[in-house]
DNA sequence: TCTGGGGTCCTAGGACCC
DNA sequence: TCTGGGGTCCTAGGACCC
């Protein structure tokens, strides 16, 4: 094995309970949970001291308060995540452009063209540990090695608030006692499965034949977790690429899916969804919508059309049509949903002009008589005044008032992916 | 009192074409 | 008429990530 320790995963802790943390004196080294609404919900995210306790994100409040009785829920302070992980980046930015930001609160480094410069990664590691605490007030934990994948191992490794470096000849013995959860792609059932083979660490991994980790996993998961474990691991520090589908979801507790309600829903996700492709010129041709049934289980139903859409009206009728299809053949009166989402894929850029052809005639699933383009033209005017005023100023009237809305559109707006 | 929200990738079967 | 293969697109489900 060649190379030097040169990629840096840079990981904020626990981000968003941090952030509260620092903006109220009173809530530090206290066990929180920033909730969806005061009295709780959902937990979106817990401090370290109520991770002590098993509180995790996803977690209802009720149940986080079970396992932590002192816990403390907070509102959360969207705006400030959001300016807050930018002043992050930038500190990062400033030992190298080579930056690949993968979610809000974490990112890679590659600091091969910058060690000449900054010194040592270790050093510089130190310099951007500090200047985070020192000028934003916030912990952040770092991992460097040879590889993405190690380095990230390594960062989890360290935090909370640490940094550990794995140095090339270091690497095996570094790894092999780790549990496999932390390999990339391990999740609770690929931990379950490789479990019951006895593989429980990363070396244990490692010298089961690749043919045999193939049979178990499947072709693609074998393969990789193959090189992962290892440590073959030839991925590059890149900048992402564009999103290449766009989603929207709205869990609402058990409900009997009555047509007003699935309307609802479905207008409020189809203008979240529509509008944000119209704002980038964006368009797809494949709608999924996603109902998910009380007990977990869900059910995806697709249509792929001939042209791309982006209009709020033209998708909310395509999901709709979708959402009986799903709940077609079950007992309607029985079959209580969860949860409903709608999904635009096969994307492709769009001059304006273009966006919001009808669709053909021809099209088996062309939905109503209104002409496309005249959709089009009401779209392009919500959206300016949305603009001018805010979201909320004007909409479809279903979509400007979802009455379940579990978790503020700050928050969602976090979440989402470069378009 | 069941479990948020926005994404990616893989698998497997079927349709269709050459 | 029966037999191939390979490639591409579509649909549905599922695991996983942050």
């Amino acid at each position: 094995m060649v190379g030097r320790a040169t990629i840096l995963h840079a990981d904020l802790d626990a981000f968003y309970a941090s952030v509260e943390q620092l903006l109220d004196p009173a809530l530090r080294c206290r066990p929180i949970a920033v909730g969806g609404s005061a009295d709780g919900g959902v937990v979106l995210a817990a401090s370290y001291e109520a991770k002590a306790h098993g509180v995790r994100g996803g977690m209802s409040g009720w149940q986080a308060k079970r396992l932590c009785p002192t816990l403390r829920f907070v509102r959360g302070h969207f705006a400030e995540y959001q300016r807050l992980a930018d002043g992050v980046m930038a500190v990062l930015h400033d030992v190298t452009p080579e930056v690949q930001r993968i979610s809000i609160d974490e990112a890679f480094l590659d600091l091969s063209g910058s060690t000449h410069l900054f010194g040592e990664p270790r050093v510089i590691a130190a310099l951007l540990r500090r200047r985070v605490r020192e000028e934003l007030g916030l912990p952040i934990s770092v991992g460097i090695a040879r590889t993405k994948h190690l380095a990230k191992i390594a960062s989890q490794v360290a935090k909370p608030d640490g940094l550990v470096v794995v140095e090339p000849d270091e690497e095996r013995r570094f790894l092999d006692p780790l549990p496999v959860s932390l390999v990339w792609g391990v999740g609770p059932v690929t931990e379950q499965r490789l479990a019951d083979w006895g593989i429980r660490t990363i070396g244990d991994l490692a010298r089961t034949p690749a043919p045999e980790v193939e049979r178990l996993l499947g072709h693609a998961v074998g393969t990789r977790l193959n090189a992962l474990a290892r440590n073959d691991d030839p991925r590059r520090v890149v900048t992402p690429d564009r999103a290449r589908s766009v989603s929207a979801q709205s869990a609402f507790g058990r409900r009997s899916p009555a047509p007003d309600l699935v309307r609802e829903v479905l207008s409020h996700l189809a203008d979240r969804v529509a509008s944000r492709l119209r704002a980038k010129n964006r368009a797809g041709r494949t709608v999924t919508v996603t109902v998910r049934f009380s007990g977990m289980r869900s059910v995806t139903r697709s249509v792929t059309l001939s042209a791309p859409i982006a209009t709020t009206l033209t998708l909310t009728e395509l999901a709709e049509q979708l959402t009986w299809q799903a709940l077609d053949g079950r007992d309607r009166a029985d079959a209580e949903i969860s949860l409903l989402a709608v999904s635009v894929s096969n994307l492709s850029h769009q001059h304006a002009v273009q966006l919001e052809l009808p669709i053909p005639p021809e099209d088996p699933h062309r939905p109503g008589s209104t002409q496309g383009a005249a959709r089009w033209a009401l779209d392009r005017s919500v959206d300016a005044v949305c603009r001018r005023f805010g979201r909320r100023a004007v909409g479809y009237l279903p979509a400007a008032m979802p009455r379940t809305a579990s978790v503020p559109d700050e928050f969602r707006e976090l979440a989402e992916h470069e378009l």
